[in-house]
DNA sequence: GTCTATACCCTGATAGAC
DNA sequence: GTCTATCAGGGTATAGAC
């Protein structure tokens, strides 16, 4: 998982994992058939901490459901500055890096961006009287995938924080935009 | 350049790009010391087409500045369609593929990007009077480029162009929401 | 189930004749 | 400048003793 998510998929050696875990050629060929089965693992991995690992420490001591939205992204903002912004989302990585995914990784790519939207989409529907009637929940879900992978792809390729700091904060503006313009025509 | 694109840096073997070439490895070796120095020149004609090969095409007959921004977004959507929703944008591949680039190849793709939202920003400036006085035009901008990224690595993730869709549309939205708010004040 | 040793292939890069 | 042949190293995966 660790060396997936620094080195990515390809430029990672089964000697690097080997290495890494302290584990022999033959135990790890006995779990794992072939270097994609560890991939498959490691994305379901990750589908299955989104809420243990991702959500709940980041929502700790949030009620909103708005600010919950913004929590989460601040979360990744840490995670920006703590790997001097050579921080890159996982999931998105790795579906950038595999041009041609075998259907079991695809799938569990998936898997992980519809949990991250679905949690999104749960804030929004309980802020939903504050939203705009018309507004489709979850387009506006997966909208916020769209800008924190967009975000993270900046910042990681310009190596500096403020171009994900400027995307949220635009964000940020589209929602209270959103709010305004429902206050606008009642 | 087409290699890199369909399969990836790491994933494109030098000879793969003899045979697609239809050079000998003394000639290409000849001209380019190494693979990355391949990489760099792919990346500097991305850079030098920006103009030419992608704004120029999508621009033909279009005037209104906010439009432009959207037909450069229908112009990534007819290359997501063009290649059945595998379309993955080569900079933005590359720089999420990339885990620790060279100096220099980080450098290529930071120029990349910048030339992409300077055209961004050029119609902004151009749309300078519908918009929010307070407005960040530079902000904007890369929020432009933010979307659009996030947008295809979902479109291709889930192998339907209706995520790219349903992300430029909350683009759209977010624009007209600025220029709604702006009207109400005055 | 775990260990070491290794098969076999493909990689980027080079040598040296022409 | 271009050609063919090849090198040295590292890749995934396997064999077979224990």
């Amino acid at each position: 998982m660790e060396l997936f998510w620094l080195k990515g998929y390809g430029s990672t050696s089964i000697a690097d994992i080997l290495s890494r875990s302290q584990v022999n050629s033959g135990s790890l060929y006995h779990y794992f058939p072939g270097k994609q089965d560890l991939l498959v693992a490691v994305l379901e991995s990750y589908r299955d901490g989104i809420g243990p690992m991702l959500l709940e420490p980041a929502w700790a001591g949030i009620d909103d459901p708005i600010e919950r939205i913004f929590a989460l992204l601040a979360k990744y903002r840490q995670l920006i500055v703590d790997t001097d912004c050579s921080y890159g989302c996982p999931i998105g990585s790795l579906a950038l890096e595999l041009h041609e995914p075998d259907p079991v990784v695809r799938e569990r790519m998936v898997q992980n961006f519809d949990g991250w939207t679905a949690a999104i989409r749960d804030c929004l529907e309980q802020a939903k009287g504050r939203l705009p009637r018309a507004l489709d929940l979850q387009a506006a879900a997966e909208f916020v995938l769209t800008v924190m992978e967009g975000a993270v792809m900046q910042a990681r390729t310009y190596r500096d924080v403020a171009f994900f700091d400027r995307a949220v904060a635009q964000l940020r503006t589209y929602f209270e935009a959103l709010t305004v313009r429902e206050t606008v025509g009642a």
